[in-house]
DNA sequence: TAGTTTTCTTACCATAGGGTTATTTTTTTG
DNA sequence: CAAAAAAATAACCCTATGGTAAGAAAACTA
């Protein structure tokens, strides 16, 4: 916890009238490897900044298959956003990968922040900013890169979570089967 | 301009400081179709809010591919935002698809207004959030729907955009060729 | 450490979508 | 309206990736 609060207070003037509040929506949580901490078709009262550790969110289709919307890992945010911002039921599980500690916080407290601590609006306005450009990257790679390209690329951003999440989740982050992914550990074997 | 004021005001107090403001940072422009508003590799010295028509974002990778990011329809906002959160040079490319109404703003004038007007702070946050649901949606589109299936959801979603867009460009939005997309109209006719 | 389960690889064939080029259709322009 | 340009379709074959299934390797677990 004080890892975040040291991370914020790196951005704003952190009021300790603001720290407390924030200690008083969340609660630090060790989770361990295979739980699930939002669930399809449920409603998403938390979301979860993780302290370290590795999580996922994925959507399963009509046909079983789960594809990979993210991994969180350290000073990530992860939740149902989606389900959130638009105040649905949730499309998407959440579920951890590796022993994690995340802190949870509720959802709907957390939102009331802007209005007790205007500060953390333009905070929060320059995360969104972030994440929109990385959305965009993304979008634009999954355009125009190979399955080969995308993977060298994931590799080299997210270094050692080959080390933990089995290959199939990223090759469902990257749009193909597991087969292909292995295909192309191969040949990138080669080279 | 007023259609675009009245929407502001439709979801926040508008001060007429804040309200002159705006306008001391923007000019409305008629853009004809095919006219280049940003360009790859300058730098990002716009946003626009599109009043009416349409118009893209998109980028040309080495063998001069295009890749279309965004279409932009009324009452959306079309830059390249990648650059401009990031200050970094166009990676993008925005052009006129057909002859539009925009509201150029300049964007770091408009990037001041959160400082002097702090109620446009959680409408920005609020939009932003808006802006990832959609981004994140796509990418789980893209992820498990099937070129025709996107295809559908396309036309769905943006109806009348056929009628002034060359295919290509939807195909290039779509992650897929101009032939492919031929392809999939001709199956789609027959059912 | 043996047994079980999970994950990864391999091989096979199937298929969606790509690349090239030619032709037709539509749109633009003089 | 004719000519030119742009866009769409079609036909060809090609390739990357998918699906299925089986075996190998690795990771758990008792």
């Amino acid at each position: 916890m004080e890892h975040f609060i040291n991370k914020i207070k790196s951005s704003l003037d952190l009021t300790s009238e603001a720290e407390e509040f924030l200690y008083s929506i969340s609660k630090e949580k060790t989770i361990s490897k295979g739980e699930v901490l939002i669930r399809q078709g449920q409603t998403v009262k938390k979301t979860y900044f993780v302290s370290d550790g590795c999580l996922r969110s994925f959507c399963t289709d009509k046909s079983g298959k789960e594809h990979t919307l993210q991994f969180a890992i350290k000073d990530w945010w992860i939740s149902d956003f989606i389900a959130i911002y638009n105040n649905e039921l949730a499309k998407l599980t959440v579920e951890c990968i590796k022993e994690s500690k995340v802190i949870e916080f509720n959802a709907s407290k957390l939102n009331n922040i802007y209005a007790q601590f205007p500060e953390f609006e333009a905070f929060q306005r320059k995360n969104l900013e972030q994440h929109v450009v990385s959305l965009h990257k993304r979008i634009l790679n999954q355009l125009q890169l190979t399955a080969r390209e995308r993977y060298d690329l994931f590799v080299e951003q997210y270094k050692d979570i080959e080390q933990y999440t089995p290959n199939y989740h990223i090759a469902s982050y990257l749009g193909i089967t597991q087969q292909s992914l292995s295909r192309i550990r191969v040949e990138r074997a080669k080279n």
